[in-house]
DNA sequence: TTGTAAGCGTTATCAA
DNA sequence: TTGATAACGCTTACAA
């Protein structure tokens, strides 16, 4: 009848380990060729006379038939597939943003293959190697943004990139951040009608990653706009070094003489550092000194008298980038947007002096 | 020379958005047949005149060729790819089983295809539906396990599947879990050697989910073979019923009388709200209300007096659970392992009196 | 030891 | 409108 062979018996109830029922398998259910199969499934209504349409029809229905997406993917080089690096998994942030763009990729009917750096750059080629060698679509990149060739690399193989928070240099590619500059102002401005005048931004080691240089950039540039009475320096605090932590701090007090001293710390890792020195000190948030921290978590109200926080909208950030990619998949074809989002101050006690 | 026609022109360096190279490529490039190519890669050293190896080998890097693992998938019916649904992202414990499982299988060259369930059962069958569509060669499910059939399905197409920390009816499977019933009796246990005598075990919605269950029968088991000075009730605690929270803790020191109440509370998002639910009654932890929390998290340390948790072995849960999987993809046909992994008590003021 | 050819499950291009 | 057939990039009998 046809010349294709068949290969499994078309056993209608099976109940051992039973592999996937295939368009063959349906066509010859249906008694037409696997290309009419596919037309059904493909161009649905077009081209098709009814009565084999109903009979195409009820046959995949009857073997549960769906189509392979990995032939697919061979077939039209089109895969369903977004890749998405993060560089740790363990961040809540990363985390915020998997969840955005899982939910908005699942919307679309595409699945997320997930590489995590673990904070080591190093792999950071790799992971867009084995993401791109499974013909991921597209990719949606919070890494370091450190190794510079990367990225490019995914772009030569021209697949659309969507960056998350971290901008890479020279990179030709959707960019999807927090607006920095202004969610450290609102978070600067903020200590400073609470009454604090001499302040600290405290930050991760910097090592050129994008959003930690403009974090810092903008307190700088907020301090010297500042009226003359404020003044405010830059620390960088790596993991492992609380000594030093402290003696900053030690320092900012001492530096504020009677004036209030207040930090604003880059993320919720340092906020939880500064907390863990406040304690070591025997200071008290507020009072000895104001916390603002970027990041609002779910325990943020709970820690000391609550820890004032500049809210990311995660979630959003997610989305959008997710919703970039797809768009870009789906054909359009603009120069490389910039999409910045704002944050949103959350005060608590950690701002206030008269606790 | 060959019956494989020619389909890109082999130039050395490609500028553009480029193809990957095929194993075609790399054939004509180096004067073989694919099938000798296949066999380099595959055989490695067997069955190889040198010559000819090194000049596939020099074709293949002059080509950065690497294999297609769609295609190698297609045909082998191996997709080196492991599926991982999760219940919900946010939860600090699934993220973690996350990066354990993630790292395991980046180490075992196997890439991860992430589905989250978002907390709605309802997705579960069609997540699995999707990986399993997707050749994942095994899955790896955090789920709420209540769909009895969905599980069963991955199982009858084959695949082996491995349970995290919730079991699954009826399910053939291996299962990686906290040993609960140590875990509470280590919190309970501190509890009423600290001195707390009145004991409620707080929870969210039990909802047949098998974690929930073994911790609640465990913490009743123990209150019924403790010491006759000491009793415990268990609590449930929705999402949204913070006035209900409220009046159980109220009960809760009624009951008390004179003695100590203690909350053993089932993880870290039930911990929280009762941390909430203290400070609106303006309670104290330690001394009006001691407070062990299932999980430990980076912020346990900073609320209030510091949580006394108890810590789950979160990445080592999700390393296992890889592992396992990993083991029967290499053809391990060993009956259904259950694997218990202790909780560690981390003791801190919230389960001290005296503060 | 190497090459030829068939086939994995699709889709697309032809004829019919 | 439908069907045969040739790819997609790979592996693997089977021939040579």
């Amino acid at each position: 009848m046809s010349t294709q062979t068949p290969k499994r018996s078309a056993s209608p109830a099976p109940l051992q380990p039973t592999a996937r029922a295939t368009i063959a398998d349906v066509a010859r259910q249906a008694g037409v060729s696997k290309a009419t199969v596919s037309r059904f499934l493909n161009h649905r209504e077009k081209l098709l006379t009814p009565d084999i349409a109903t009979r195409v029809e009820v046959a995949i229905a009857a073997l549960a038939y769906s189509p392979s997406p990995m032939a697919q993917a061979l077939k039209r080089g089109r895969s369903r597939l977004i890749g998405l690096v993060v560089a740790d998994v363990t961040n809540p942030f990363s985390v915020a943003v998997l969840r955005g763009a899982e939910k908005a990729c699942q919307e679309a009917g595409y699945l997320l293959m997930l590489f995590n750096l673990g904070n080591d750059s190093r792999c950071e080629a790799k992971a867009i190697e084995a993401l791109t060698a499974y013909q991921v679509e597209g990719l949606i990149l919070n890494t370091l943004g450190q190794d510079a060739g990367t990225a490019a690399e995914a772009a030569r193989h021209g697949k659309p990139v969507v960056l998350v928070d971290r901008r890479h240099q020279n990179m030709q590619a959707d960019f999807v951040s927090l607006d920095n500059a202004g969610a450290v102002r609102l978070g600067a401005q903020h200590l400073v009608q609470a009454g604090y005048r001499e302040l600290l931004f405290i930050s991760e080691p910097i090592r050129e990653v994008s959003s930690r240089m403009e974090r810092a950039a903008a307190f700088r540039s907020f301090v010297s706009d500042a009226s003359a009475d404020v003044a405010g320096h830059t620390f960088e605090s790596p993991a492992d070094d609380s000594e030093g932590l402290d003696q900053a701090l030690r320092s900012l007090r001492q530096r504020a003489g009677g004036r209030l001293p207040g930090v604003l710390s880059s993320n919720a890792v340092v906020t939880l550092r500064v907390v863990a020195a406040m304690a070591r000190l025997g200071w008290r948030l507020g009072s000895d000194l104001g916390l603002v921290g970027f990041d609002d978590t779910e325990w943020s109200p709970y820690v000391g008298p609550g820890l004032s926080t500049i809210a990311q909208p995660t979630d959003e950030l997610g989305r959008i980038a997710a919703g970039c990619l797809i768009e870009r998949l789906k054909g359009l074809n603009l120069p490389p947007r910039q999409i910045l989002l704002s944050g949103k101050l959350v005060p608590r006690g950690s701002s206030s002096p008269d606790r």
